[in-house]
Parts: C-alpha cells; sequence; structure tokens
DNA sequence: ATTATACTTCGCCAAACGACGAAATGGGAG
DNA sequence: CTCCCATTTCGTCGTTTGGCGAAGTATAAT
C-alpha cells in the first residue's frame, strides 16, 4: 500500500506528471526538464526525487549532469501498470502534446546553451547600469 | 489532464483506496463504509465526494441510504483503467484484504444496527445516568 | 406536523505540499 | 589546488488537505 501511495501520490501533481511524460523513451537531463517546465532547479529536482522514491523514474548521474528515465522491465507490475496507464491518459492530453514538440525543440540544442541560458536567468535582476546609484 | 489528476488524487489517500476497494462489486451504504474505516461520518462523506467527483464511484440515494458503488462500462476508458490498476494492485495488500474480511462481516450485519450503535458512538459522553440535573 | 435519523456542508485546526532562494554538495576544468 | 557550475538540501512562506464536531438538509417514522 505505501508503494501504491507513492506512485499515486507522484502523479498527482501536474508538472509531475508532465515531467513523466515529457521523458518519452529517451534519456532526459536536468536542465532540459526544468525548461521544459520553467520552475526552480530546486522545484524540479523535489519533484524528480517524489517520481524517484515511486519507482516510476530512474536517475542517473554522468559527469556534472543528472540523467532521467522511465524504467522498462527492471519496474515492478505495479509500476508498469501505472506508466501504461498515465501514458495512455496523456496520449489524450492538448497540454501534454504541447510539451512533447517542445520537448523535441529542447532535446535538440545544444546541452551547454541551455545551463548557459538558465545561469544569466538565475541572476540578472533586470537590464539596469551596475553603476547607478546605491538605493539607499 | 484536469480529469485525470482528479483520480490520482482521489487515488493518493489511502482511506479513499480502502473505501474503493471495499465497495468491490457489490451496492454499499454510507454508514457500512463508516463502519469499515472508523472515522467521522463528515470524513466519509467527504472522501466519497472525492471519489464521485473523479469518476471513481456512484454514488445513489435510495430513501435514507446512500449507496455506493463502483461504475462499470458507463466508465471512461481512463477510469476503467484506473480501477483495474488499483484493483490489481490492491489484491496483493495485507490491508486490503484484512477490510475485505471485514466488509463481508459488515456486509452481513443489519444496517439499522450498524447505523444504531453509530449513533451510540456519537453521543452518549459516557455512562451516566440520563436523569442526573440539567446543565444549567 | 413533528420528530428522528442518515448524510452533507461549514468552519476550524494541524499537518502536508509546492514553490522559491540561499547555502551545501560533488564533479569537471583551469 | 582552486574555481566553476549543475544539482540537491535546507529553511521559509502561502496554500491545500484531512480530520473533527456543529449546524443544515432531506427523507422516513410517529
Amino acid at each position: 500500500m505505501e508503494s501504491f501511495l507513492a506512485i499515486t501520490q507522484a502523479l498527482s501533481d501536474e508538472n509531475r506528471v508532465r515531467a513523466l511524460l515529457a521523458l518519452g523513451d529517451e534519456e532526459v537531463c536536468a536542465c532540459q526538464l526544468i525548461e521544459l517546465l520553467e520552475l526552480a532547479p530546486s522545484t524540479v529536482s523535489a519533484h524528480m526525487s517524489i517520481l524517484k522514491r515511486a519507482g516510476l523514474v530512474i536517475g542517473k548521474k554522468r559527469g556534472r549532469w543528472m540523467y532521467y528515465r522511465i524504467p522498462g522491465k527492471e519496474a515492478s507490475p505495479v509500476v508498469r501498470q501505472a506508466l501504461a496507464w498515465v501514458r495512455q491518459a496523456g496520449a489524450d492530453d492538448e497540454g501534454i502534446q504541447r510539451d512533447a514538440v517542445r520537448m523535441k525543440e529542447i532535446l535538440g540544442t545544444d546541452r551547454d546553451l541551455i545551463c548557459a541560458r538558465q545561469s544569466g536567468r538565475r541572476k540578472e535582476p533586470a537590464a539596469g547600469r551596475e553603476t547607478t546609484a546605491v538605493v539607499n
């Protein structure tokens, strides 16, 4: 029951379902999921950790990057059935389809470029000159 | 997506899963679910309402009683697949099996007796005489 | 018509959740 | 060794959730 609830809880958040289905059959880097979901890295990390705990996703660190994928036959029957169910439900979903298209773009983009873009987004409060007077 | 999340959210609480699986193929009265789960009537009512909203359960009022059942072919494919999945997962679960046994007892007991027992539980702070002085 | 009763709705509380930014971690790169 | 940077962990905040009892609603029973 515990492991079953881990799955339903993992699937009960829209962003997690989006992340899960965005994986498809590829191996996807964390930064690419961050790019897709447009959430803070820490938030995405927490989501992926919940999906991992449920067994719906497998994470592997390679170099500096973290790659996620959906498990195959190594998954328990309950997990496999859950995955089949989500995929089925997702296939009919407008937003999931849009995500799939967007994900293809992202996967076609250079990873370093994506990460650089994200680093830029994290800093740079706005396009203001750094020499302007100190706000007292 | 919305309706999918309604299902996963409904299934992400242990007591709701218990209630759902306790229905089996029978038509079960609210008071019998209250008896099984040992929760306040208002709590069980809220749970069943969430299961209803997800389409996992159908409620029908007959006389004073509210009967719940699991939908058959009238359910959407996504719901049907979800139900198949939960049932599969529940079949292996220790607690769900115990619930099934207990549910048989409850279904074999007279409904009026069950309701009476519950009324008794709601009132009667303790075994005090009812003739004692009026509480000003 | 009034009362009893089975269930639901409402208002409240404590706990869990999702989001963020800041700080910590760990694995190249210089 | 030191720095850099992708990711995780931690602390916080506002929202949602699950629980209860009290009050409300609807349907017999008297």
